[in-house]
DNA sequence: TGGCATGTTGGCGA
DNA sequence: CTCGCCAACATGCC
């Protein structure tokens, strides 16, 4: 559920909580989904000082002192709860120990997320990196693909989500069931624009709404996707459709391109 | 109460 | 090959 905005929040705060702190203990349920055995895990992190925290796509990346890299994806339903002691929170999948007794855990009642030890490079760019600008999108819109699904396919951008795809082409003014390779240049550069707007503004918002989150999401200031508004704030009427079993938020003041 | 919401993968068919 | 769509994962929330 989480998105980019969501999880830059969490990163942020777990660097701010547990950056500096050394892993005392892990635990590891079985359901837990891993790249490396739970004894290979374990191995590699235990004893170790977490040095930073950051936000990788829909990933959350965590360096420890001997430069392992634990990324941690959390697909729909997984969540990050701090807690102490002993005090284990339900459907937990991973559990961290720290010195100083603050620790944390990886929760899943669908047991989807995964944590993925050195997780291999990729040359596929973070949503807001830089090299994501107007150039790389005109090379990226050259397919017959819907726009919406180009922006949240993985392999092009990392970081879009269905709900900030919908945010984005509200705002860039473009339907999310235009070609991409039919929408003209100046509404690419709209779109090249609205892609940073967009996922910034909600980083902010979060943070306002909820400056220690590291679970859940805030989605109540989106502007069309946003079950309980029925028009934009221009006055459009909202409209819905279900496109690949999710749900699209447009307007008909978006630009159909085809 | 029960339908809806979310990401990813892999498979199918046009 | 390209693209869209579907199922599966399993439960909490309104």
């Amino acid at each position: 559920m989480p998105e980019l905005p969501d999880l830059e929040n969490f990163s942020r705060n777990l660097h701010k909580n547990f950056a500096g702190k050394k892993l005392v203990k892990l635990k590891l349920s079985k359901a837990a989904r891993l790249n490396v055995s739970a004894v290979v895990l374990k191995k590699k992190l235990v004893s170790q000082k977490l040095i930073k925290v950051y936000r990788e796509g829909k990933e959350l990346r965590f360096v420890f002192s001997n430069k392992t890299i634990m990324g941690i994806h959390l697909m729909l339903r997984g969540r990050f709860y701090q807690f102490s002691g002993e005090n284990i929170p339900k459907h937990s999948l991973a559990e961290f120990f720290f010195q100083g007794g603050q620790n944390f855990a990886l929760t899943d009642f669908q047991r989807n997320a995964r944590i993925t030890i050195d997780p291999p490079e990729t040359s596929v760019p973070d949503a807001l990196s830089k090299v994501v600008n107007e150039r790389f999108w005109k090379e990226q819109l050259l397919s017959k693909a819907a726009i919406k699904n180009l922006l949240l396919d993985q392999h092009i951008v990392r970081g879009i989500g269905n709900a900030y795809a919908d945010e984005i082409l509200w705002k860039a003014g473009i339907s999310p069931f235009s070609i991409a390779n039919k929408i003209p240049s100046a509404k690419i550069k709209k779109l090249s624009a609205a892609v940073k707007t967009v996922l910034n503004r909600a980083i902010k918002e979060i943070k306002k709404t909820d400056p220690d989150i590291i679970g859940g999401e805030i989605r109540s200031f989106l502007q069309i996707h946003n079950s309980s508004k029925k028009k934009d704030p221009s006055g459009n009427t909202i409209l819905q459709k279900s496109v690949g079993g999710r749900k699209t938020y447009y307007t008909d003041e978006q630009q159909l391109f085809r």
